[in-house]
DNA sequence: ACGATATTCAACCATTTGGTTGACGAATTA
DNA sequence: TAATTCGTCAACCAAATGGTTGAATATCGT
């Protein structure tokens, strides 16, 4: 029932989530150094995971032992996409938009 | 607990509450007519707007007996801000896609 | 005053979320 | 082989979501 956005959006919708997000940007992590910055029990970060995983946000790849972690930007562009057509970009050309984004993605 | 943004990714997050929204770009309008193409009943519909207005995506303003809903484009701004500095794609675009778009007009 | 309209409230239900703890399997190191 | 590390799974809990129905409140038109 739920589609891409509804994933996405509910996935942002949490600080621990976001803050995962942030990290990310930097570099590919681990599970376990993911979670050493905040209160909660691993497992909690591994469902968080798990939630952005569903969402697209991340992929996760495991080598050896260690389950890698790395950010997957792109699939924030239909949130994205979405969201800014409530904001002052509503004037724009939307066609005209997409065909770039699709140029970039190709390019 | 949850802050703003939480509350607006968590109103996003649900696809009656984004159709109400893109209905509200439109025109204001009274909650009855809100409810109206939903095959959903009138309280389910009072407590999505009710989670709208929390977030602070909507306003609603009772005359008479009728609620007007309003949309408050400006609450997405913080939600905007936040997700574009993970589309590289998207933020480091912008300025591309403006150029992108003058060459469209000028070629 | 009365009946209709607009909207919310209260109670209920099923599912999901966000957290815990403890046990477990798989890979690594000694 | 044995101990350790990495990460998930299962069971549990409290709170929130997303929906229902029926009653309540407030306003309007007659």
């Amino acid at each position: 029932m739920s589609d891409a956005l509804d994933l996405a959006f509910a996935a942002l919708a949490d600080a621990t989530r976001r803050q995962i997000l942030t990290m990310l940007l930097e570099d590919d992590m681990a599970v376990t150094d993911v979670a050493e910055p905040f209160e909660m029990s691993l497992a909690a970060i591994s469902k968080h995971l798990g939630i952005l995983t569903r969402a697209g946000l991340i992929s996760q790849e495991k080598r050896g032992r260690v389950k890698w972690c790395k950010l997957e930007p792109q699939a924030m562009r239909g949130a994205i996409v979405w969201i800014e057509s409530f904001g002052q970009l509503e004037t724009l050309n939307y066609d005209a938009f997409e065909a770039f984004l699709d140029q970039e993605l190709q390019g």
